[in-house]
DNA sequence: GGGGGTTGCCTAACGGCGTTAGGTTACGCT
DNA sequence: AGCGTAACCTAACGCCGTTAGGCAACCCCC
Protein backbone atom coordinates (compact mmCIF):
# COMPACT_ATOMS: atom_id res chain seq x y z
CA UNK A 1 0.00 0.00 0.00
CA UNK A 2 1.48 3.01 -1.21
CA UNK A 3 2.18 5.71 1.47
CA UNK A 4 0.02 9.24 1.91
CA UNK A 5 2.20 12.04 0.44
CA UNK A 6 1.32 15.57 -0.51
CA UNK A 7 1.70 14.64 -3.96
CA UNK A 8 -0.60 12.14 -3.52
CA UNK A 9 -2.91 14.42 -1.67
CA UNK A 10 -3.39 16.78 -4.02
CA UNK A 11 -3.52 14.37 -6.98
CA UNK A 12 -6.28 12.95 -4.92
CA UNK A 13 -8.08 16.37 -4.23
CA UNK A 14 -7.61 17.08 -8.05
CA UNK A 15 -9.32 13.70 -9.00
CA UNK A 16 -11.96 14.64 -6.30
CA UNK A 17 -12.72 18.29 -7.67
CA UNK A 18 -13.03 16.71 -11.15
CA UNK A 19 -15.02 13.86 -10.83
CA UNK A 20 -17.61 16.01 -8.05
CA UNK A 21 -17.27 18.88 -8.22
CA UNK A 22 -15.64 21.78 -5.81
CA UNK A 23 -18.09 21.51 -3.13
CA UNK A 24 -16.98 17.51 -2.61
CA UNK A 25 -14.12 18.36 -1.74
CA UNK A 26 -13.44 18.12 2.10
CA UNK A 27 -10.84 16.96 4.42
CA UNK A 28 -13.33 14.36 5.75
CA UNK A 29 -14.18 13.05 2.01
CA UNK A 30 -10.68 13.45 0.60
CA UNK A 31 -9.16 11.48 3.33
CA UNK A 32 -11.77 8.43 2.87
CA UNK A 33 -10.95 8.54 -0.60
CA UNK A 34 -6.77 8.01 0.73
CA UNK A 35 -7.93 5.51 2.93
CA UNK A 36 -7.08 7.35 5.89
CA UNK A 37 -8.90 9.84 8.69
CA UNK A 38 -9.28 13.20 7.68
CA UNK A 39 -6.62 14.87 10.86
CA UNK A 40 -3.99 11.90 9.67
CA UNK A 41 -3.87 14.55 6.58
CA UNK A 42 -2.16 17.62 8.48
CA UNK A 43 0.54 15.54 9.08
CA UNK A 44 1.10 16.09 5.25
CA UNK A 45 -0.52 19.90 4.46
CA UNK A 46 -0.69 22.63 6.70
CA UNK A 47 -4.11 23.69 5.78
CA UNK A 48 -6.85 23.22 3.40
CA UNK A 49 -5.93 26.56 1.52
CA UNK A 50 -2.28 25.47 1.37
CA UNK A 51 -3.50 22.13 -0.17
CA UNK A 52 -5.35 23.75 -2.69
CA UNK A 53 -3.11 26.37 -3.88
CA UNK A 54 -0.75 23.38 -4.71
CA UNK A 55 -3.32 21.96 -6.70
CA UNK A 56 -3.98 25.25 -8.25
CA UNK A 57 0.02 25.29 -9.30
CA UNK A 58 -0.18 21.70 -10.46
CA UNK A 59 -2.76 22.97 -12.93
CA UNK A 60 -1.36 25.83 -13.56
CA UNK A 61 2.20 24.77 -14.34
CA UNK A 62 0.42 23.80 -18.10
CA UNK A 63 0.44 27.72 -18.87
CA UNK A 64 3.79 27.95 -21.29
CA UNK A 65 5.28 31.20 -21.16
CA UNK A 66 8.48 29.74 -22.69
CA UNK A 67 7.88 31.81 -26.09
CA UNK A 68 8.87 35.16 -24.75
CA UNK A 69 12.19 36.43 -25.42
CA UNK A 70 12.65 33.24 -28.10
CA UNK A 71 9.31 34.18 -30.87
CA UNK A 72 7.96 37.64 -31.37
CA UNK A 73 5.75 39.14 -27.94
CA UNK A 74 2.87 38.82 -29.75
CA UNK A 75 3.03 35.08 -30.70
CA UNK A 76 4.04 34.16 -27.62
CA UNK A 77 1.42 36.22 -25.36
CA UNK A 78 -1.10 34.15 -27.87
CA UNK A 79 0.59 30.66 -26.95
CA UNK A 80 0.50 32.02 -23.08
CA UNK A 81 -2.77 32.78 -23.05
CA UNK A 82 -4.02 29.41 -25.29
CA UNK A 83 -1.77 27.33 -23.05
CA UNK A 84 -3.01 28.67 -19.68
CA UNK A 85 -6.76 28.63 -20.85
CA UNK A 86 -6.20 24.91 -22.16
CA UNK A 87 -5.00 24.31 -18.82
CA UNK A 88 -7.95 26.06 -17.09
CA UNK A 89 -10.24 24.23 -19.13
CA UNK A 90 -9.55 20.57 -18.29
CA UNK A 91 -10.80 21.63 -14.80
CA UNK A 92 -13.68 23.27 -14.94
CA UNK A 93 -14.86 22.86 -11.93
CA UNK A 94 -11.23 24.29 -10.55
CA UNK A 95 -11.87 27.88 -11.47
CA UNK A 96 -13.01 29.53 -8.24
CA UNK A 97 -9.65 28.68 -6.69
CA UNK A 98 -7.74 30.03 -9.68
CA UNK A 99 -9.37 33.26 -8.74
CA UNK A 100 -8.25 33.45 -5.02
CA UNK A 101 -4.87 32.81 -5.51
CA UNK A 102 -2.63 34.26 -8.34
CA UNK A 103 -0.12 32.19 -7.70
CA UNK A 104 2.70 33.20 -5.56
CA UNK A 105 4.69 29.96 -5.78
CA UNK A 106 8.30 29.87 -7.10
CA UNK A 107 7.10 28.60 -10.78
CA UNK A 108 4.18 30.58 -10.86
CA UNK A 109 6.46 33.84 -10.27
CA UNK A 110 9.08 32.60 -13.29
CA UNK A 111 6.17 32.76 -15.77
CA UNK A 112 5.13 35.97 -14.98
CA UNK A 113 8.77 36.95 -14.92
CA UNK A 114 9.23 35.69 -18.44
CA UNK A 115 5.71 36.99 -19.85
CA UNK A 116 7.10 40.86 -18.75
CA UNK A 117 10.13 40.83 -19.36
CA UNK A 118 8.92 39.45 -23.00
CA UNK A 119 6.85 41.98 -23.07
CA UNK A 120 8.89 44.71 -22.16
CA UNK A 121 11.32 43.43 -24.46
CA UNK A 122 9.39 44.06 -26.71
CA UNK A 123 9.46 48.01 -26.32
CA UNK A 124 6.34 48.11 -24.03
CA UNK A 125 6.69 50.16 -20.68
CA UNK A 126 7.01 48.30 -17.54
CA UNK A 127 3.44 49.50 -16.35
CA UNK A 128 2.01 48.97 -19.75
CA UNK A 129 3.71 45.06 -19.47
CA UNK A 130 2.06 44.25 -16.45
CA UNK A 131 -1.47 45.36 -17.37
CA UNK A 132 -0.92 43.45 -20.97
CA UNK A 133 -0.42 40.56 -19.08
CA UNK A 134 -2.92 41.18 -16.52
CA UNK A 135 -5.64 41.38 -19.45
CA UNK A 136 -4.47 38.12 -20.72
CA UNK A 137 -5.26 37.04 -17.37
CA UNK A 138 -8.46 37.87 -16.77
CA UNK A 139 -9.49 36.86 -19.56
CA UNK A 140 -8.32 33.14 -19.10
CA UNK A 141 -9.69 33.38 -15.53
CA UNK A 142 -13.29 34.65 -16.61
CA UNK A 143 -13.58 32.37 -19.26
CA UNK A 144 -12.53 29.56 -16.59
CA UNK A 145 -15.04 30.82 -14.31
CA UNK A 146 -17.97 32.11 -16.15
CA UNK A 147 -18.84 29.60 -18.81
CA UNK A 148 -20.72 31.31 -21.77
CA UNK A 149 -22.99 28.20 -21.74
CA UNK A 150 -23.54 27.90 -18.01
CA UNK A 151 -27.20 28.65 -16.40
CA UNK A 152 -28.66 29.07 -20.03
CA UNK A 153 -32.28 27.19 -20.80
CA UNK A 154 -31.85 24.96 -23.91
CA UNK A 155 -35.68 25.63 -25.16
CA UNK A 156 -35.19 28.71 -27.26
CA UNK A 157 -38.90 29.13 -26.05
CA UNK A 158 -38.48 30.52 -22.77
CA UNK A 159 -36.68 33.30 -24.24
CA UNK A 160 -38.77 34.71 -26.70
CA UNK A 161 -41.46 37.36 -26.36
CA UNK A 162 -39.38 38.84 -23.67
CA UNK A 163 -35.92 38.82 -25.04
CA UNK A 164 -36.17 38.31 -28.92
CA UNK A 165 -32.25 38.48 -29.69
CA UNK A 166 -31.42 35.65 -27.65
CA UNK A 167 -34.39 33.72 -28.93
CA UNK A 168 -32.35 33.49 -32.18
CA UNK A 169 -29.55 33.13 -30.89
CA UNK A 170 -29.86 29.80 -28.75
CA UNK A 171 -30.94 28.07 -31.61
CA UNK A 172 -27.13 27.72 -32.93
CA UNK A 173 -24.94 26.22 -29.54
CA UNK A 174 -24.87 22.81 -31.27
CA UNK A 175 -22.83 24.68 -34.67
CA UNK A 176 -19.38 24.26 -33.93
CA UNK A 177 -16.92 23.66 -30.73
CA UNK A 178 -16.75 24.72 -27.44
CA UNK A 179 -18.50 28.53 -27.36
CA UNK A 180 -15.78 29.15 -24.67
CA UNK A 181 -13.35 28.31 -26.38
CA UNK A 182 -13.94 30.07 -29.36
CA UNK A 183 -14.57 33.42 -27.20
CA UNK A 184 -11.17 32.74 -25.91
CA UNK A 185 -9.64 32.80 -29.40
CA UNK A 186 -11.82 35.28 -30.59
CA UNK A 187 -10.47 37.94 -27.90
CA UNK A 188 -7.30 37.18 -27.53
CA UNK A 189 -6.77 37.47 -31.20
CA UNK A 190 -8.71 40.60 -31.35
CA UNK A 191 -6.62 42.06 -28.36
CA UNK A 192 -3.60 41.22 -29.85
CA UNK A 193 -4.33 42.60 -32.79
CA UNK A 194 -5.49 45.75 -30.88
CA UNK A 195 -2.31 45.98 -29.18
CA UNK A 196 -0.15 45.50 -32.38
CA UNK A 197 -1.46 48.57 -34.14
CA UNK A 198 -1.52 50.71 -30.57
CA UNK A 199 2.53 49.64 -30.76
CA UNK A 200 2.38 50.13 -34.06
CA UNK A 201 1.16 53.67 -34.09
CA UNK A 202 3.87 54.83 -31.59
CA UNK A 203 6.64 53.11 -33.23
CA UNK A 204 5.84 55.62 -36.38
CA UNK A 205 5.76 58.58 -33.92
CA UNK A 206 9.06 57.56 -32.06
CA UNK A 207 10.56 57.29 -36.01
CA UNK A 208 9.23 60.75 -36.93
CA UNK A 209 10.83 62.57 -34.41
CA UNK A 210 14.00 60.96 -34.55
CA UNK A 211 14.49 60.25 -37.89
CA UNK B 1 -38.91 49.83 14.26
CA UNK B 2 -38.35 48.63 10.57
CA UNK B 3 -39.39 45.16 9.95
CA UNK B 4 -37.02 42.66 8.31
CA UNK B 5 -37.76 41.94 4.45
CA UNK B 6 -36.00 40.85 1.40
CA UNK B 7 -34.39 44.34 0.60
CA UNK B 8 -32.99 45.16 4.24
CA UNK B 9 -31.55 41.34 4.28
CA UNK B 10 -30.09 41.99 1.46
CA UNK B 11 -28.93 45.32 1.64
CA UNK B 12 -27.20 44.52 5.27
CA UNK B 13 -25.23 41.78 3.60
CA UNK B 14 -24.03 44.09 0.53
CA UNK B 15 -22.86 46.05 3.68
CA UNK B 16 -21.19 43.34 5.64
CA UNK B 17 -19.68 41.73 2.76
CA UNK B 18 -18.69 45.28 1.93
CA UNK B 19 -16.89 45.74 5.49
CA UNK B 20 -15.50 42.58 6.84
CA UNK B 21 -15.02 40.59 3.17
CA UNK B 22 -17.20 37.25 1.97
CA UNK B 23 -15.81 35.36 4.80
CA UNK B 24 -17.78 37.16 7.50
CA UNK B 25 -21.19 36.90 5.92
CA UNK B 26 -22.85 34.24 7.71
CA UNK B 27 -26.76 33.65 8.12
CA UNK B 28 -25.73 34.24 11.95
CA UNK B 29 -23.41 36.89 11.53
CA UNK B 30 -26.41 38.63 9.17
CA UNK B 31 -29.13 37.95 11.66
CA UNK B 32 -27.31 39.43 14.62
CA UNK B 33 -27.13 42.81 12.28
CA UNK B 34 -30.59 42.82 11.67
CA UNK B 35 -31.24 42.17 15.94
CA UNK B 36 -32.80 38.65 14.67
CA UNK B 37 -31.80 35.18 15.11
CA UNK B 38 -30.50 33.12 11.99
CA UNK B 39 -33.54 31.36 11.29
CA UNK B 40 -35.63 33.81 11.23
CA UNK B 41 -34.05 34.84 7.83
CA UNK B 42 -35.45 31.95 6.42
CA UNK B 43 -39.03 33.75 6.86
CA UNK B 44 -38.21 35.85 4.24
CA UNK B 45 -35.22 34.36 2.09
CA UNK B 46 -35.51 30.54 0.89
CA UNK B 47 -31.40 30.32 1.50
CA UNK B 48 -27.97 31.66 1.41
CA UNK B 49 -27.43 31.04 -2.13
CA UNK B 50 -30.90 32.69 -3.17
CA UNK B 51 -30.08 35.89 -1.02
CA UNK B 52 -26.48 35.96 -2.64
CA UNK B 53 -27.99 36.02 -6.03
CA UNK B 54 -30.09 38.78 -5.05
CA UNK B 55 -27.29 40.83 -3.82
CA UNK B 56 -25.46 39.85 -7.26
CA UNK B 57 -28.31 41.54 -8.96
CA UNK B 58 -28.65 44.04 -7.14
CA UNK B 59 -24.64 45.50 -7.84
CA UNK B 60 -25.10 44.07 -11.59
CA UNK B 61 -27.68 46.67 -12.25
CA UNK B 62 -24.84 49.29 -12.70
CA UNK B 63 -23.92 47.62 -15.67
CA UNK B 64 -25.29 49.98 -18.61
CA UNK B 65 -26.46 48.64 -21.69
CA UNK B 66 -28.89 51.18 -22.82
CA UNK B 67 -26.48 52.21 -25.59
CA UNK B 68 -27.11 49.20 -27.61
CA UNK B 69 -29.30 50.55 -30.85
CA UNK B 70 -29.01 53.95 -29.92
CA UNK B 71 -25.19 54.69 -30.55
CA UNK B 72 -22.83 52.55 -32.50
CA UNK B 73 -22.20 49.24 -31.67
CA UNK B 74 -18.14 49.62 -30.30
CA UNK B 75 -19.21 52.67 -28.28
CA UNK B 76 -22.00 50.76 -26.81
CA UNK B 77 -20.01 47.83 -25.94
CA UNK B 78 -17.10 49.99 -24.33
CA UNK B 79 -19.94 52.25 -22.35
CA UNK B 80 -21.14 48.47 -20.99
CA UNK B 81 -18.08 46.70 -20.33
CA UNK B 82 -16.80 50.13 -18.20
CA UNK B 83 -20.03 50.52 -16.61
CA UNK B 84 -19.89 46.70 -15.57
CA UNK B 85 -16.16 46.82 -14.36
CA UNK B 86 -17.45 50.09 -12.66
CA UNK B 87 -20.05 48.37 -10.76
CA UNK B 88 -18.39 45.13 -9.31
CA UNK B 89 -15.21 47.09 -8.61
CA UNK B 90 -17.10 49.23 -5.94
CA UNK B 91 -17.52 45.76 -4.13
CA UNK B 92 -14.38 43.71 -4.38
CA UNK B 93 -15.08 41.23 -1.91
CA UNK B 94 -18.03 40.62 -3.77
CA UNK B 95 -16.08 39.14 -7.01
CA UNK B 96 -16.39 35.67 -6.16
CA UNK B 97 -20.44 35.78 -6.36
CA UNK B 98 -20.19 37.41 -9.64
CA UNK B 99 -18.18 34.49 -10.93
CA UNK B 100 -20.96 31.78 -9.69
CA UNK B 101 -24.26 33.63 -11.14
CA UNK B 102 -24.14 34.45 -14.55
CA UNK B 103 -27.54 36.08 -13.81
CA UNK B 104 -30.46 34.79 -14.55
CA UNK B 105 -32.58 37.45 -13.53
CA UNK B 106 -35.32 39.02 -15.95
CA UNK B 107 -33.25 42.90 -15.70
CA UNK B 108 -29.69 40.47 -15.90
CA UNK B 109 -31.42 38.62 -19.02
CA UNK B 110 -33.12 42.34 -20.56
CA UNK B 111 -29.04 43.46 -20.06
CA UNK B 112 -27.51 40.23 -22.32
CA UNK B 113 -30.61 40.83 -25.01
CA UNK B 114 -30.11 44.13 -25.38
CA UNK B 115 -25.99 43.36 -25.57
CA UNK B 116 -26.69 40.84 -28.22
CA UNK B 117 -29.19 42.75 -30.64
CA UNK B 118 -26.82 45.37 -30.48
CA UNK B 119 -24.32 43.50 -31.74
CA UNK B 120 -26.12 41.73 -34.33
CA UNK B 121 -27.84 44.93 -35.94
CA UNK B 122 -24.57 46.32 -36.52
CA UNK B 123 -23.23 42.83 -38.54
CA UNK B 124 -22.35 40.23 -36.23
CA UNK B 125 -23.44 36.91 -36.72
CA UNK B 126 -24.88 35.67 -33.42
CA UNK B 127 -22.24 33.27 -32.60
CA UNK B 128 -19.70 36.31 -32.90
CA UNK B 129 -22.12 38.02 -31.12
CA UNK B 130 -22.69 35.81 -28.20
CA UNK B 131 -18.59 35.24 -28.30
CA UNK B 132 -17.95 39.19 -27.53
CA UNK B 133 -20.29 39.64 -24.85
CA UNK B 134 -18.60 37.00 -22.94
CA UNK B 135 -15.38 38.05 -23.64
CA UNK B 136 -16.08 41.84 -22.65
CA UNK B 137 -17.56 39.24 -19.95
CA UNK B 138 -14.86 37.74 -18.96
CA UNK B 139 -12.65 40.41 -18.80
CA UNK B 140 -14.75 41.99 -16.34
CA UNK B 141 -15.36 39.21 -14.32
CA UNK B 142 -11.84 38.18 -14.61
CA UNK B 143 -10.64 41.50 -13.03
CA UNK B 144 -13.22 42.04 -10.32
CA UNK B 145 -11.95 38.07 -9.09
CA UNK B 146 -7.98 38.61 -9.46
CA UNK B 147 -6.70 41.78 -8.61
CA UNK B 148 -3.42 42.65 -11.01
CA UNK B 149 -1.55 43.63 -7.07
CA UNK B 150 -3.34 41.04 -4.80
CA UNK B 151 -0.92 38.93 -3.52
CA UNK B 152 2.51 40.69 -4.55
CA UNK B 153 5.16 42.12 -1.65
CA UNK B 154 5.96 45.82 -1.73
CA UNK B 155 9.66 45.21 -1.40
CA UNK B 156 11.23 44.75 -4.81
CA UNK B 157 14.31 42.85 -2.74
CA UNK B 158 11.90 39.90 -2.66
CA UNK B 159 12.25 39.78 -6.43
CA UNK B 160 15.94 40.87 -7.48
CA UNK B 161 17.85 37.94 -8.68
CA UNK B 162 15.06 35.29 -9.17
CA UNK B 163 13.19 37.29 -11.38
CA UNK B 164 14.66 40.15 -12.72
CA UNK B 165 11.93 41.88 -14.77
CA UNK B 166 9.09 41.93 -11.87
CA UNK B 167 11.76 43.73 -9.93
CA UNK B 168 12.13 46.35 -11.86
CA UNK B 169 8.49 45.86 -12.74
CA UNK B 170 7.13 46.18 -9.27
CA UNK B 171 9.03 49.74 -8.27
CA UNK B 172 6.19 52.01 -10.22
CA UNK B 173 2.60 50.65 -8.34
CA UNK B 174 2.27 54.19 -7.06
CA UNK B 175 2.60 56.18 -10.67
CA UNK B 176 -0.52 56.64 -11.20
CA UNK B 177 -4.18 55.35 -11.06
CA UNK B 178 -5.57 51.88 -9.58
CA UNK B 179 -3.85 49.42 -12.48
CA UNK B 180 -7.03 47.39 -12.53
CA UNK B 181 -9.04 50.04 -13.82
CA UNK B 182 -6.03 50.59 -16.16
CA UNK B 183 -5.94 47.31 -17.56
CA UNK B 184 -9.42 46.75 -17.96
CA UNK B 185 -9.42 50.47 -20.01
CA UNK B 186 -6.37 48.97 -21.85
CA UNK B 187 -7.62 45.62 -22.73
CA UNK B 188 -11.75 47.10 -23.56
CA UNK B 189 -10.05 49.72 -25.68
CA UNK B 190 -7.64 47.32 -27.53
CA UNK B 191 -10.11 44.55 -28.18
CA UNK B 192 -12.92 46.59 -29.82
CA UNK B 193 -9.72 48.00 -31.93
CA UNK B 194 -9.17 44.84 -32.64
CA UNK B 195 -12.83 43.47 -33.08
CA UNK B 196 -13.23 46.98 -35.66
CA UNK B 197 -10.59 45.92 -37.90
CA UNK B 198 -12.40 42.76 -38.30
CA UNK B 199 -15.65 43.76 -38.81
CA UNK B 200 -13.81 46.46 -41.89
CA UNK B 201 -12.05 43.52 -43.55
CA UNK B 202 -15.05 41.22 -43.41
CA UNK B 203 -17.21 44.88 -44.99
CA UNK B 204 -14.49 45.00 -47.52
CA UNK B 205 -14.80 41.81 -48.81
CA UNK B 206 -18.60 42.03 -48.89
CA UNK B 207 -18.29 45.36 -51.03
CA UNK B 208 -15.92 43.62 -53.29
CA UNK B 209 -18.00 40.43 -54.10
CA UNK B 210 -21.29 42.20 -54.20
CA UNK B 211 -20.31 45.29 -56.23
C1' DG C 1 20.29 -5.62 19.98
C1' DG C 2 17.99 -2.51 22.88
C1' DG C 3 16.58 2.62 23.81
C1' DG C 4 15.08 7.18 22.09
C1' DG C 5 13.25 9.99 18.77
C1' DT C 6 10.40 10.51 14.90
C1' DT C 7 6.75 9.40 11.78
C1' DG C 8 2.06 8.20 10.68
C1' DC C 9 -1.93 7.23 12.01
C1' DC C 10 -5.84 7.13 15.38
C1' DT C 11 -10.05 8.90 18.43
C1' DA C 12 -12.24 12.78 20.60
C1' DA C 13 -13.54 17.15 20.55
C1' DC C 14 -14.21 22.39 19.58
C1' DG C 15 -16.51 26.06 17.46
C1' DG C 16 -18.77 27.41 13.44
C1' DC C 17 -21.64 26.70 9.44
C1' DG C 18 -26.51 26.27 6.68
C1' DT C 19 -30.67 24.60 7.61
C1' DT C 20 -34.99 22.32 9.68
C1' DA C 21 -38.54 21.39 13.24
C1' DG C 22 -41.63 22.95 16.15
C1' DG C 23 -43.43 26.19 19.44
C1' DT C 24 -45.02 31.04 20.94
C1' DT C 25 -46.56 35.65 20.44
C1' DA C 26 -48.93 39.38 18.23
C1' DC C 27 -51.45 41.23 14.80
C1' DG C 28 -55.33 41.69 11.07
C1' DC C 29 -59.56 40.37 9.32
C1' DT C 30 -64.25 38.73 9.53
C1' DA D 1 -64.49 37.02 19.72
C1' DG D 2 -62.14 33.95 17.19
C1' DC D 3 -59.44 32.30 13.45
C1' DG D 4 -55.42 32.54 10.38
C1' DT D 5 -51.12 33.94 9.61
C1' DA D 6 -46.88 36.19 9.86
C1' DA D 7 -42.71 36.92 12.50
C1' DC D 8 -40.00 35.53 15.65
C1' DC D 9 -37.98 32.23 19.06
C1' DT D 10 -35.12 27.91 20.95
C1' DA D 11 -33.19 23.50 20.00
C1' DA D 12 -31.08 20.59 17.21
C1' DC D 13 -28.98 17.99 13.03
C1' DG D 14 -25.19 16.98 10.24
C1' DC D 15 -21.73 18.96 8.05
C1' DC D 16 -17.20 21.63 8.05
C1' DG D 17 -11.81 22.84 9.15
C1' DT D 18 -8.91 22.18 12.68
C1' DT D 19 -6.50 20.97 17.27
C1' DA D 20 -5.13 17.95 21.20
C1' DG D 21 -3.37 14.06 22.72
C1' DG D 22 -2.28 9.15 22.44
C1' DC D 23 -0.46 4.79 20.45
C1' DA D 24 2.12 1.75 17.43
C1' DA D 25 5.85 1.03 14.30
C1' DC D 26 9.97 2.27 12.35
C1' DC D 27 14.93 4.20 12.05
C1' DC D 28 19.28 5.35 13.99
C1' DC D 29 22.97 4.87 16.86
C1' DC D 30 25.49 3.30 20.55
Amino acid sequence: MAEVNPGRIAEAALALVDADGLDALSMRRLATELGVQAPSLYHHVASKDQLLDAVVERVGAGADASWFGVRSWDEALLRWGRTYHGALAEHPALAPLFVRSPGRSDAALQRVDAVHGGLVGAGWSHREATEIAAAVKFLVMGAASGSVTAGFSDDPAVYAGRYPNLASAHRLPGTGGSVDDDTVELALTALVDGLRLRLAARRAVLRRGSG
